[in-house]
DNA sequence: TGCCAGGCCCTCTTTAGGGCCTT
């Protein structure tokens, strides 16, 4: 990105779905916890060291019906399934939501830098399914940061040679355990997950800020995961 | 019929194989 371009606000997000790529999932819970750059440059910390969460930030989480059932291990770890939401009578991944999160980037300052772990194979392209199911886009000027190629990336930089130390897990939970001795909470809750990812996030932001400058994705090179029917009375 | 993501990264590599990472 140029220094014109510096994403202003960063929205933090997680999906929880009804499975893996391989079984075209839908998305069954989302949640966004946007904040503006000037709250991540020098993050708090509490006396243990931890990363204090910027007292000021917008959160969206929002539970949704698929229209297929969960594979059994996405059901197992997320405890979400296609009947206990709809017995919630929980509506799709509909209009509505994506009229919401329209609403909900569209109060943010932009531009906006889409924040994920392992996004760029995952929640990234399953979002764009979902919206371009719903005929519905994000700000054309939004990018994308993947926390899993950034910091490994990083790493690689700074010479932490994954030989001497052995390989070393990047997985969401393993980074949380490994910069905060602790076990993260709420693991597999979209909310949960998210604020996992702003803690390990606030933990390296500094170069986290500085790689999305360089290298964040633009949200319209991101391919949808798989390609959906239109949605009722989207039919060309 | 039988299979079923896939890009990335590491190593017992490079004429390849296997595991990670997301649900």
């Amino acid at each position: 990105m140029s220094e014109a371009s510096q994403a202003e606000t960063f929205v933090f997000l997680d999906l929880e779905a009804t499975g893996l790529p391989d079984v075209d999932p839908e998305i069954a819970e989302i949640s966004l916890f946007a904040i503006h750059r000037s709250s991540l440059k020098h993050p708090e910390r509490d006396e243990a060291g931890v990363p204090v969460l910027p007292r000021v930030l917008d959160k969206l989480t929002l539970c949704m019906s698929p229209t297929r059932p969960f594979t059994a291990k996405a059901s197992e770890i997320t405890g979400l399934s296609a009947e206990g939401l709809a017995q919630c009578r929980k509506a799709g991944f509909d209009g509505n939501v994506a009229r919401t999160l329209r609403a909900f980037l569209g109060r943010q300052a932009g531009p906006l830098c889409l924040v994920a772990h392992n996004g760029f194979d995952y929640d990234f392209p399953l979002l764009r399914t979902e919206l371009q199911r719903q005929g519905a886009h994000l700000p054309p000027d939004t990018v994308c940061l993947d926390t899993l190629p950034a910091l490994r990336g990083l790493d690689r930089a700074h010479g932490h040679a994954t030989r001497a130390q052995g390989r070393r897990s990047y997985s969401l939970g393993s980074l949380f355990r490994r910069y905060f001795q602790a076990e993260p909470r709420a693991a597999h809750s979209a909310e949960g997950d998210v604020h996992t990812l702003l803690l390990v996030f606030l933990h390296r932001a500094a170069e986290l800020l500085a790689w999305a400058d360089e290298q964040a994705r633009r949200w319209a090179h991101i391919a949808p995961m798989y390609n959906p029917p239109a949605a009722p009375g989207l039919e060309a």
